[in-house]
DNA sequence: ATGGTGGTCCTACCA
């Protein structure tokens, strides 16, 4: 059987619905994972996406900021929500998602963007990133495998490890998301939870990829100053099925876009 | 070197 898991930070579910729904009407990934809603709990668009077939809906959200949720078209169960750094942020949920005879806890993230400054002394929301990412090293990717679950790790991780994850390494090096101390700690998050980077798995480290264009910088297609921010990762078990990557870059393009593109991950079992 | 754009919610804050 296939199935598709997929990831995009939305910035914004409730104003991009529409995007949304042309993604699942268009793509029909069996699960899609979203970042950044911006939507308390009270105002998620639930049933809208559940006439589109996405019946078995997780979300966490607040007032603003942040907010992630898994919608799903098969069943999803034992939904957690972590609290990283004991800050009330909405910035993880996961379910187990029932994928034929596979069981699959998905892990979805939007881990703090770090501010400007790339200094844990001077700038709290860098420290905030780090100690973040302190914290993740304890997620592993067998941590159900005695109970049958293999586990996939999805979301925008805000940094981008390779050289070849942004558009120009020497002059990133200083640049919050693609610092040593960043790219080392996530390289440690991966290394020490088992995790496989199954974009990098599917395309060659020396092929650049991105996964976001900053609001910013103008004509985002031709400049194509992006970085690679949103990761797909998963037990080693799996990652012999991965099937195909697929980084939908077009979507930038998209009216009234979001800054970061979806990514799917298909499997073959 | 600076400021550039976009979202939330209404005044800054965050990315």
């Amino acid at each position: 059987m296939g199935f598709t898991v997929a990831t995009w930070n939305i910035n914004s579910v409730r104003l991009r619905l529409p995007l949304v729904a042309s993604l699942l009407e268009a793509y029909q990934p069996d699960v899609l994972c979203l970042q950044e809603t911006k939507c308390p709990n009270g105002s998620f668009p639930e049933s809208d996406l559940k006439k589109l077939g996405y019946k078995h809906i997780a979300f966490h959200g607040q007032k603003g900021y942040h907010g992630v949720a898994i919608i799903s078209r098969v069943p999803l169960r034992d939904v957690e929500r972590r609290d990283f750094c004991n800050m009330g942020d909405t910035r993880h949920i996961s379910a187990i998602a029932q994928a034929g005879d596979r069981s699959i806890r998905i892990h979805n993230f939007y881990v703090p963007a770090g501010g400007d400054e790339p200094d844990r002394e001077v700038n709290r929301k860098f420290a905030h990133k780090l100690d973040f990412l302190e914290e993740m090293k304890d997620l592993h990717a067998e941590a159900e495998s005695d109970d049958g679950v293999s586990s996939i790790l999805v979301g925008d991780l805000n940094i981008a490890p390779l050289e070849t994850d942004v558009w120009s390494h020497k002059k990133l090096l200083k640049v919050v998301s693609h610092t040593p101390i960043e790219t080392d700690g996530l390289n440690e998050v991966q290394a020490k939870g088992g995790w496989v980077d199954l974009m990098r798995q599917h395309i060659p480290p020396e092929e650049k990829i991105f996964t976001w264009w900053s609001y910013r910088a103008r004509e985002w297609d031709t400049a194509d100053k992006g970085r690679r921010l949103d990761h797909i990762w998963s037990s080693a078990d799996l990652s012999p099925s991965l099937d195909d990557i697929t980084v939908l870059r077009e979507a930038r393009g998209w009216e009234r876009p979001s800054d970061h593109v979806p990514v799917f991950a298909r499997f073959a079992f």
